[in-house]
DNA sequence: GAGGCTTGTCAAGGATTGTTGACTTGCTGT
DNA sequence: ACAGCAAGTCAACAATCCTTGACAAGCCTC
């Protein structure tokens, strides 16, 4: 199965739902209809049909995600964390500007240690958040 | 825009090859035709529509993926990544027990602490790797 | 300025999707 | 035995998706 299919599964809002409530655990068909308030089963079948490949049925014939259910789920909340990485980014700089200063002033002596250690890390993750992961600085 | 109108962009075969593309660099349409393989003007038009929100034009003229094209990407990049996450544990097990033996054969002292760390470690991973990324080591 | 790319826009039509609501089948409690 | 719920299945229909192919500006270049 290749990526365009997941995502094929997960384009409709219900669907992420699904698999959302899935991930917390096996459930029954009525279940998921009382959790996701559908009033139609042939709403739900459709869509659980749709997810065939992400959504098995276990011997206790409940509703559960498999492997590739959790993948997408995986990839949705890639997704939404994708915002958080800018910040996380800021955060850390302003860790490293505090934790600087705070020693500069009362153990000066360590400083070049700090300084060295603060500047590879940074290096490190600027290289890892703006080259590998492609986040930008921009929020818009 | 929800994470659903993104896999909604990225649920078609081709809408997936665009944004991998344009994540190696900015493109002209008829760059885009041709790294493609697309005859019809038309359908890369439709195409790049429906990924109005996920690709901008630069002020020059070309397509790039925006932000929200790169956390697009991302997601992908989340699925596809997810089936190494068990070949991954496998390796870091394996690891684990060749040092763990080598130091057993090597100098038997040091085994305590190596045999520590090593447990405390998979301890961790194991936690991260199944309770919360959700990986099995069922292949199917 | 004619010819030929580039960068599109648009209409048409078949294929697929999403939704409703009626219907089935099997089980459970009384 | 019967009602009532669970767990679907199915037909029908509107909406939308995808693709093709025709067409139109706007440029370079000879």
């Amino acid at each position: 199965m290749s990526s365009d299919e997941v995502f094929e599964a997960v384009s409709h809002p219900l669907r992420v739902k699904i698999i959302e409530v899935l991930a917390k655990g096996p459930m029954r068909f009525a279940d998921l209809k009382r959790e996701l308030r559908i009033d139609s089963s042939g709403l739900l079948d459709f869509h659980l049909r749709k997810l065939d490949d992400l959504v098995s049925i276990n011997n206790e014939g409940l509703y559960v995600l498999n492997e590739k259910g959790f993948a997408a789920l995986q990839a949705v909340e890639a997704f939404s964390r994708y915002g958080w990485q800018r910040r996380a980014f800021y955060i850390n700089l302003l860790f490293h500007i505090i934790t600087n200063f705070y020693v500069l002033l009362t153990m000066a002596e360590w400083l070049p240690l700090t300084l060295a250690i603060s500047a590879t890390w940074m290096t490190f993750y600027s290289y890892w958040t703006f080259f590998r992961r492609h986040v930008s600085l921009k929020p818009k």
